[in-house]
DNA sequence: CTGCATCCCACATGATACTG
DNA sequence: CAGTATCATGTGGGATGCAG
């Protein structure tokens, strides 16, 4: 089968990586969360609620180093500041992800339904 | 922040399990090889190439649990055979799915680069 | 051919405490 | 505020063998 111009699952093993990305616990999350505008490292952390320090510092390390989000330190302000965005890279990914996250919310009844009925 | 008719971080934990789901190492994969047509078992182990037995089994009793892909017994035949196929509301997963699938063809090689790119 | 059961280990994640 | 370090733990997933 194929993706554009890669097939399944010759090449797709480079994209597979990114997907799991994108399912992992805290991901999603905290680029919907960004999508709406940078915000500084509590308060993501707030927003996503049961997000453990050190979860959210490796999802956003992660996420630094794929280049989809951006740290900037304000080591003048008092106190200490530290703002993430997206890249226009992940600015990308944001529509697709969210189509995803519709089809989601659209679907978890008939979902749980499904799970629920089995034995 | 609002997705449709959901809050995040509220309700929106009902939707994590499912992207968690769709962020697995297989399902995907699987989704993208039974929405071109029902497949029987060992069709798709051999498409997946190095998914083990156990893993296949796993993914598409999961998947049928959800109510994504439905299975078909053939206890007649010579040999035994079990075909599967996705659901309408499976299909209705693979236009999302495959957007996204897509935007990570178009920038694995970006992606890649700037995961490289650190020390 | 299409599975299920068992063993086993690496890894992802959480809890907690400490630092600049 | 924004992390880092350490320890504990659950689970994902491979290997293997058996079964209908």
């Amino acid at each position: 089968m194929k993706l554009g111009n890669m097939s399944v699952p010759g090449e797709c093993a480079r994209i597979t990586p990114i997907l799991s990305r994108v399912g992992d616990k805290w991901t999603v999350l905290i680029i919907l969360i960004l999508s709406e505008r940078p915000k500084r490292f509590n308060q993501i952390r707030r927003e996503v609620e049961d997000i453990s320090q050190r979860m959210l510092t490796m999802t956003l390390r992660g996420l630094e180093r794929d280049g989809l989000v951006a740290r900037k330190v304000y080591a003048d302000k008092n106190p200490p500041w530290v703002e993430y965005r997206l890249t226009d890279l992940g600015q990308t990914l944001v529509k697709p992800l969210f189509a995803l996250c519709e089809w989601a919310a659209e679907n978890c009844d008939t979902i749980e339904a499904n799970a629920a009925r089995e034995t």
